[in-house]
DNA sequence: CGTCATTTTGAAGACTGTCAACGCGCGTGG
DNA sequence: CCACGCGCGTTGACAGTCTTCAAAATGACG
């Protein structure tokens, strides 16, 4: 959780000390950057699971991550994808709600838990930097659950491609980081479903599919209607 | 809205000094019990719409809230619904994404969001229970993810009972705040789905129906093997 | 007691899930 | 170099759950 945080302008000096804490720069980024302990995770590996205590925080370098949870049955949902400059690995208690694997094989920036809320105590910016992340990404989450409770397969589709490609901030072109599994588990359909939906905006030439882990977005007014 | 204000006198000393922190009290709540202006609202209407500027936080005194966003299409989904002593309303930029209208009878406390992030700019601690708090409903929000992208809707009903009786304290009565659409539009149902699940719990013992409003949990083992 | 909103129930249909088979790409090993 | 196996993705047929449309029942309130 807690990914996708606001683009701030990094401040080289970052302003944790009490006494100067004019600007408002991204502090948690400068921390990572500065303090972060560099790890590579396999794809499939296990990053932190359910019940561990939450003792690290991360950010993503390269790669990707999901953040999902699991029934006793096995069925699954993943509530984000952490994409490079994501945060995450906050919660609320000490120990982990969710569990985070990479999707693809990823490099991340690991922080102890403690050194960011030590940091927090004493830099009311910090602190507050803490909120809003926390604030937005409880927006997202709650457009994603618009999404899961009142969408189609298709609108889920449409969705998703467009935050991606966002995300990606390259135009048009999207290479997915994650199998269809992870992405019918992220849209709380079956793998099946996202198959076809996907042969669907094909055909209906709203979307191209060069390979099965790069979609083109083609037509603008195709995905739009598809929204509808 | 905001109209018909009662604005309390300030309280000098609520426990928002940095001096004096040893206690576990809540800092927010203290604000609101000291500085929060009474308001009524009467059950349908509307506390705050989606895009109005974000100027203003609340807590329920009595009654219950709907967390909602509509679709231009009127789909609706409800994030969340606040009872008395939630906090709601704080959201992460300048605009409500979301809109707050009563379902009941409500009675709120109001204060200017300027107020309580001019308090937490100086209070760490304040500061660190607005992150708290903005943590805590994050994982509350993943879970009800959960709920909408992968149960059932004999699972989704047992879970929002379970819910309801928890937040209620009131051991196996529970006092529905609101109407069956609310509830379908919490649970991404329909009117009609809410009201046949129902009725197959009570022919299945595991709930009682005094009234339409009033919901009693008898079986518990009933609702457990429901919810598998 | 009548009216209106809300809730419940019924029947039919749509969308997605389930089960199954096939195809494709890729690395390994013969 | 090519065949094989394996993971992953696609497609098809059918079933099931939930939605939709419709109407009846219940309850609140003047």
């Amino acid at each position: 959780m807690l990914m996708q945080m606001a683009r701030h302008s990094a401040d080289p000096r970052f302003s944790s000390a009490p006494g100067r804490a004019d600007k408002p720069v991204s502090g948690l980024k400068e921390i990572f950057r500065l303090m972060g302990a560099r790890m590579k995770f396999e794809r499939h590996n296990e990053i932190y699971g359910e019940n561990e205590p939450a003792e690290y925080v991360y950010q993503v370098v390269s790669g990707a991550v999901r953040i999902s949870k699991l029934l006793s049955d096995g069925r699954r949902q993943i509530s984000a994808f952490g994409l490079p400059a994501d945060v995450f690995g906050f919660d609320c208690g000490n120990e982990h709600r969710f569990s985070a694997e990479a999707t693809v094989d990823a490099v991340v920036l690991v922080m102890k838990r403690s050194t960011i809320e030590a940091f927090a105590e004493r830099d009311i910016h910090l602190a507050q930097e803490l909120w809003k992340l926390a604030t937005y990404e409880l927006g997202r989450t709650q457009e994603h659950m618009l999404l899961l409770g009142r969408t189609n397969a298709r609108e889920r589709m449409v969705a998703f491609l467009r935050g991606m490609a966002r995300r990606n901030h390259s135009a048009n072109v999207v290479d997915l980081p994650m199998s269809r599994q992870d992405i019918a588990d992220y849209l709380g359909l079956t793998i099946e479903t996202v198959s076809r939906t996907l042969s669907a905006l094909a055909r209906a030439a709203a979307i191209g599919l060069p390979s099965s882990r790069r979609i083109v977005l083609r037509s603008h007014e195709a995905l739009l209607e598809a929204t509808t």
